[in-house]
DNA sequence: TCAAAAGTGTTATCCTTACACCCATGT
DNA sequence: ACATGGGTGTAAGGATAACACTTTTGA
């Protein structure tokens, strides 16, 4: 096995969860601080034999590394380029590293979680990405950052994509691009992991403004995730994976708002659930409101029988930032 | 490395391609004829040392299996579990495969690729998934077979999914449900695959309304391959890759109506198209139309720097079938 | 002149968006 | 009584789906 041909090579498979759950409106991940690995970072492990499956893989570390039991999981992406860190094995054995992220769902009664894992607010991560109360103040600091990185050659098209990223012009700002926003921040430099992968020393101006990072490429499958939960609350209802049994409506607005980073127009978002028939009424009422008590509702399991698609097409509210 | 402990397993690491292309109004899948795997298979290779990106290994496979050079390339999904066959390495060493496979999509002048490799008619796969000219007739015996292994017990449910998915009912076809459609098939065992799998002798009973079946997982692949390139032609321009530089509207219409299977409104995929500022005239125009002479069209690249999310919404025509 | 396909104008309908307003409870 | 959040009706605008029709070429 000394050198030559192309051989087969000795890869590593890592099996990466992205586990979210939303408590009190505000949306978080799953995260484990390793002795190993510097810094905060996912749960994971590599395949190991003997699991009938990857995600029974993918279960079985996540539930020794955090006590926490997966519902619902589905495949993010495999990386396995750049983007992963190499993790050789140094003595010139190529020795590369693909992992395999994973997006997990869990219905949180909070308090229920205290083990040595924590719950980190994606937002810490992705500050830019919470508009709920208008856009991010950091916003325009970030818009302009990215301005000042166009190379004079790629200017009119890098600075059309920021403008189309970042919408501070008149274009409407998309939700769903988490991850082409953190990946534009990383190619221009603007986040700490572009140092770290390139072996150089982060520079000594601190930024404030571009999130917590995280180990290895940790933020960038976060990134991933986010993208997917806010493309795919639109069409399939896995909103409910994140909801207790019993809700209120403005509870389950509340979780879509959490996720999507944007205010909901009040009524539309009930005429949306009525009108897909996503619920029923359990009869209780909830009296914790402050208000008027309001009704309980339970998913209807049987729109996946029903419908063809049913979700939520969530549509911002004008109101604040939504463009 | 006899027994013992969890630990971690070599793990062989293929890359897989589906590359996609239009010609003349059909869809095509590029295959090759190996002579080790049994019958058809796509393009694919092990993960070697030396490539350095994942996407790099698997157009080195692809180029190397059948003189096809890829341009646009996506990641589709990551197999590893019964789905991929297991290619036990015997002995008992735990020898499992990961296959990571990959959209590709060309602009095919159709002559041009005449080498060891073959161009299969998606619809040869997946005939029931044609709907161009009206529900498949062999959708029928289908919907039949399917409602006959329903089991007393998940009775409703099955029914009640097979015509969610199947749509002989008033439900409507969604066209981009094809995995789901393909898989629930393989679970009535109502495709060769099925009982390849659990290595059963395939019943002598020919089935002649279930497709072409491919080696390993492959029709699987391909199945994902067809639900997202369906799902993703509505909201990001990939169409063009498929076409050639110039083309006409009514070129550009079969394209859309061959890989999403349905019949569109002319009328409407015009203005579509039109609204969405997605091509412009390039001045000439082609006269082997066998009518009035089309006008000649091209993509506008500077959409993907405006438009938040281009693509065209097609919907089906409800002329035939559509329903 | 006819077939065949390109290309256009117009209308009814539904969905989306936003407005304003009323209801039921705790303090 | 009033603050707070729950819950509803309705109208304007735009996108969609379908209609029928005209235009330009080759045979």
């Amino acid at each position: 096995m000394a050198d030559g041909a192309p051989e087969e090579s000795r890869v590593r498979i890592d099996l990466t969860a992205v586990v979210v759950a939303v408590d009190a409106g505000q949306p978080y991940v799953l995260t484990v601080d390793t002795a190993e690995a510097p810094g905060i970072a996912l749960p994971s492990g590599p395949l190991v034999a003997g699991q009938r499956t990857l995600q029974a893989g993918l279960r079985a570390w996540v539930e020794a590394q955090t006590k926490c039991r997966l519902e619902y999981v589905e495949q993010l992406y495999t990386f396995g380029d750049r983007t992963s860190n190499p993790l050789d094995g140094g003595e010139g054995v190529t020795h590369r590293a693909v992992s395999i992220a994973y997006l997990a769902l869990v219905s949180m009664p909070m308090e229920q979680l205290e083990m040595q894992a924590h719950w980190l607010s994606w937002y810490a991560l992705f500050p830019w990405e919470d508009r709920r109360e208008g856009p991010h103040p950091l916003l325009g600091e970030l818009h302009d950052d990215l301005l000042a990185k166009a190379r004079p050659a790629a200017n009119r098209a890098w600075r059309q994509r920021v403008d189309l990223l970042f919408g501070t012009g008149q274009l409407p700002w998309d939700e769903e691009r988490t991850l082409e926003r953190y990946e534009m921040l990383y190619n221009a430099g603007l986040v700490d992991e572009a140092f770290r992968d390139r072996e150089e020393p982060i520079p000594a101006t601190p930024r404030t403004n571009s999130g917590v990072s995280l180990a290895a490429d940790h933020r960038r499958i976060t990134a991933t995730a986010i993208s997917r939960l806010r493309a795919k609350i639109k069409y399939r209802p896995v909103l409910f994976e994140l909801m207790p049994p019993d809700f209120t409506l403005s509870q389950l607005q509340k979780t879509a708002e959490a996720l999507s980073g944007i205010p909901l127009h009040k009524q539309n978002f009930r005429r949306l659930v009525e009108q897909q028939n996503l619920v029923e009424e359990t009869g209780g009422v909830a009296t914790d409101t402050g208000g008027r008590p309001a009704k309980l509702m339970r998913f209807r399991e049987d729109v996946l029988l029903e419908r063809p698609r049913p979700g939520l097409r969530v549509s911002a509210s004008r109101r604040m930032g939504a463009v």
